[in-house]
DNA sequence: CGATTAATTTATCACGCGATAAGTTTGGTG
DNA sequence: CACCAAACTTATCGCGTGATAAATTAATCG
């Protein structure tokens, strides 16, 4: 890529793009493509999306299933950001807080059309990375929501209980389930994604207060403004 | 093979069936192997499947499209109980208990692998007859919960605030992912289903009376036995 | 400029797909 | 037992698939 005298002007009609913007460009639009039509979409369909011809993909990707995997790396990994992991634990915020920004920024990047299809796509298909992603989302998500809450509200420190767990991940489905009425099914939701989720969030709280722990509560946005109506 | 004078005893090895009990045989099977394999797999390993020829399909269905909308129609249709819609309105029970004995119900007909992976994969078809469920859930179970809750509350009456709404779908998206985790993702997760929809519907119960209402509060089974852990 | 390297295309293969037509086998009936 | 309608199979068509090899074209460098 080194250029001797002349000047470092970047080609306007550049045909021919350098291997690694080619490669990254073909992952991105392969990402949006399969998403629509699932893995089992052609690859001269694709191909024509891309603007090139069929074969040359396979100068990049050994297999159409090698192209896949490269596929899931992006989505399922790119978009996971490593603060959430300190947001949660953050106990100078009170939990609460700590689970409206998390819910806020996570479903930020995961509701688009793309990453709940290819989600659901890969876990149809039973891959090893959708298993995966699913054990990190509770380890990384769901027990330190049941963690924190039971250090704020008092109880005993100990490892969450199965069905405290399981709580959880009613919310956790719940969320997931709003994204998929809005971005999958077309369903006509309630737009206002943060009420939803604070909404949702205070459920689990005030719920789960009852259900386990003794009534101990923990702060949430229903005790302190009762109405939580919409427009 | 044949048996000439005999009595009518039904043949052992039965070769040919009569249109009525192929087109039904078909269609079952058709619905297992398309859970399986998703709408694309093939006629023929579905047909090898059934102990046929493929041909054969060609004459009990004019198309694999229509022989697709066949297993639509078995699978949505055929599992929904028409006394569901008594039950949830049926106000000689407490609501509490009238969401459990429904989601008992409900789960138990449509927690098996074939029925969920059939709803997600013509979800992610974008078909009609998925939206059309969507909006059945919405109006014969989550309005009806919401409304029934209103009024065993002592809540003014009135439709469902889209905001109610969205909070039962947050449960009935939890208790969805629930079965999507067990039966899909094989997912380990706690077995007791019963005790898992008991908490959600305890958490929604406790929690929605203080995220709406002011704080009324409905019979639930964690009123009435504070500690529900498990095992 | 001319030569070299590599990005890209053209041509093609073997295969599996949904679907159709024609032939074969079976069971029921006079 | 012979006949016939219908259930079922065999053979085949046209097409689209993932993948490979060879030809072509564009960018790079002496």
């Amino acid at each position: 890529m080194t250029r001797p005298a002349a000047l470092a002007v970047p080609r306007v009609k550049q045909r021919r793009l350098s291997p690694d913007e080619r490669r990254r460009d073909f992952i991105a639009k392969a990402a949006e493509f399969f998403a629509e039509e699932g893995f089992d979409g052609g690859t001269r369909e694709l191909a024509r999306k891309l603007g090139v011809t069929q074969p040359l993909l396979y100068r990049y990707f050994p297999s159409k299933e090698e192209l896949i995997r490269e596929v899931y790396r992006t989505v399922y990994l790119d978009r996971w950001q490593a603060d959430w992991d300190k947001l949660l634990t953050d106990r100078s915020l009170p939990i609460r807080e700590r689970m409206q920004r998390f819910y806020d920024a996570y479903t930020d990047a995961i509701f688009t059309r793309e990453w709940m299809r290819i989600y659901l796509f890969s876990g149809l298909k039973g891959v090893e990375i959708n298993k995966w992603y699913v054990g990190i989302v509770e380890d990384r998500i769901l027990k330190r929501i049941v963690t924190e809450y039971r250090a704020e509200a008092g109880l005993p420190e100990q490892d969450p209980l199965p069905a405290e767990l399981e709580l959880g991940w009613i919310l956790q489905g719940g969320i997931f389930y709003y994204g998929v009425r809005k971005h999958i099914y077309g369903s006509t939701v309630l737009e206002d994604k943060e009420r939803v989720i604070s909404n949702a969030i205070d459920v689990f709280l005030e719920g789960i207060s009852r259900v386990f722990g003794t009534g101990v509560r923990v702060r949430t946005t229903a005790a302190r403004r009762p109405p939580a109506d919409e427009a």
